[in-house]
DNA sequence: CTGTTGATCTGCT
DNA sequence: GCAGATCAACAGT
């Protein structure tokens, strides 16, 4: 039996639950059916340490949720087109952080994943923020939703995937903080 | 109030 | 490899 992942599992440090989360699988239920798939990249976000981060100036009306309780969403529109999809995790003694889930292995609803991308390629369908966010329909709806209890997004326990297999790299798309190896990748 | 920029994707060259 | 799409949030005035 797979189990749900707890609010204890999200309330490390943000870059291990990052690290962690490769290899676990993300479920969304549409219209009664299960699409989802394994996560395969991940990138970490903090807080005043972290000047890529949303976080770094403080609470915002948009990155609240980053703010709010571990296990939820925080998903934000970006460059007029995406949504990018995070989960807030943090240690305790941090006041904000998440982690953007970058890309995910096809596992299931495929079909109704290739419906909503409109005809992509297979290779195409989920590696990357926007695509997985376009595939698995998560729009700004669903920011701040629990990730534990909720029957429309959740994160099981799936593969385990052993650390010398997961890549450390910096992130992508920012223009600081990238001395931080935040960015977690699973070698295929 | 205004200008800038961004945790991206796609299609064209 | 590169530009265009496309807009909301933010920082600065």
């Amino acid at each position: 039996m797979l189990s749900i992942l707890t609010s204890d599992f999200y309330q490390r440090d943000t870059a291990i639950v990052a690290k962690d989360l490769i290899g676990k699988k993300l479920i969304r239920t549409l219209n009664g059916s299960l699409v989802g798939g394994i996560i395969t990249e991940t990138e970490a976000y903090g807080y005043s340490n972290d000047p890529a981060s949303h976080a770094y100036r403080g609470k915002t009306l948009r990155n609240s949720a980053m703010f709010g309780p571990v296990g939820h969403a925080y998903i934000y529109f970006i460059y007029g087109n995406h949504f990018c999809f995070n989960i807030v995790a943090r240690s305790k003694d941090q006041l904000a952080g998440a982690v953007l889930i970058r890309s995910i292995l096809p596992t299931d609803g495929i079909e109704s994943m290739l419906f909503r991308r409109n005809k992509i390629t297979n290779k195409d369908l989920t590696n990357g923020p926007g695509k997985l966010s376009q595939a698995l329909g998560i729009t700004k709806e669903l920011n701040t939703i629990s990730l534990h209890h909720n029957e429309q997004l959740y994160v099981v326990e799936d593969t385990v995937v052993f650390s010398e297999l997961i890549q450390e790299t910096e992130r992508i798309g920012i223009s600081k903080g990238k001395d931080l190896l935040w960015r977690f990748l699973a070698k295929i």
